[in-house]
DNA sequence: CGGTTAAACGGATAGCCCATCCGCTTCAAT
DNA sequence: ATTGAAGCGGATGGGCTATCCGTTTAACCG
């Protein structure tokens, strides 16, 4: 059972489709298929063999973002301070939402189209709910926080920060200080008065 | 100069559009403008005409709502705790988004179709930024935090919610929970340990 | 009440984008 | 070199936006 015969121009064709893509996420053009066929060189059929619909094409160019994340979420785990493990990888989180317009959307959908993008958030989802648990047995976080309220937290902090300024100039200081903020409210409640 | 000779059925007809229109954005379902013709019985020309495009349509659906909000911001402005004030304005306008989908997307947008649409978020960050200034004048809120902020950070609750939970049922609790702990990080640092 | 006029109407239509389908091409294994 | 399947490409259908213009109709007037 020698399944696949793998062909070269395919790959070299998907590969330019995911360059070509990537550069239209970079300049903040939205993903169109037919406009992704044309400047990558390939016929439409092509691109839409290779990503079914425009999320599909959107999450792979997500993928690397998403698989840094994680890797910087695992290095997270091994901090003993269990309030900046958390923070910092928040801050990141909102940091790489800024950085890569790819990020948000695939984020925020409920429901993904490519199997590892759905492994890649649980993955995530799963670091994230490890560091929240260890900073809320430290007592320095507020009990009524889900982990499954992060990403979402996260996601509108970013969506703050883009409505606050079309330009993404100081987008990032604006997220940074939104976020700073929210953190602050994240922390074991100071008394009511 | 007579100017305005006033058509009763082009009143008529503007008002099944709204209506319509009021009815979709309800049921969640966006705004299509042929298929708001169709379902109104007027032709599509109709509708171009009353609305240029989709985003004035649904600005004018939102404007209730803005007006509504304005008139309770301006019922904040009397009380006298400054706190209180500033924050059950707040809440009230994330529970507007919440409850109706017109706002968020009229809210966020950088520009406006509607000279009123315009008038009404200048009264509102007006509003907002008075009731922030008594705030922060009697030490109750953290100083770095400016007026045109307001606006973003209750949009991006109100989008943190959606993300947590498509289903609309809980959204509201969702969007609260959200908020009490920006509003606690809103209030004056505590210490940093 | 009938005439006149401009406002309003409506739908055919052009343009754009998504997505599919299928005949042709090209790769790779033999 | 042969062959068959994997891959290619673009013509094409379908849906939505937005416009344009010939027709209808409400409002005003004598």
């Amino acid at each position: 059972m020698a399944t696949a015969r793998q062909r070269t121009d395919a790959a070299r064709n998907r590969e330019r489709i995911v360059a070509v893509a990537r550069g239209l996420v970079d300049e903040g053009t939205p993903l169109q298929l037919n406009d992704v066929a044309r400047r990558a060189g390939v016929g439409v059929g092509t691109v839409y063999r290779h990503f079914p619909t425009a999320e599909a094409l959107l999450e792979t160019v997500a993928t690397t973002c998403l698989e840094d994340l994680v890797e910087h979420g695992e290095q997270a785990l091994t901090d003993t301070d269990t309030r900046r493990a958390l923070e910092g990888f928040l801050i990141r989180t909102v940091e790489a939402q800024v950085a890569d317009a790819s990020l948000s959307p695939v984020a925020a959908a409920p429901t993904d189209t490519l199997p590892r993008t759905t492994e890649l958030k649980r993955s995530l989802l799963e670091i994230g709910s490890t560091l929240l648990d260890r900073a809320r047995r430290a007592g320095v976080v507020r009990p009524d926080l889900a982990a499954t309220d992060l990403v979402p937290l996260m996601c509108g902090i970013a969506y703050a920060a883009q409505v606050h300024s079309g330009a993404p100039t100081d987008r990032a200081a604006t997220a940074r200080r939104y976020l700073t903020t929210l953190l602050d409210g994240l922390r074991t409640p100071a008394p009511p008065g």
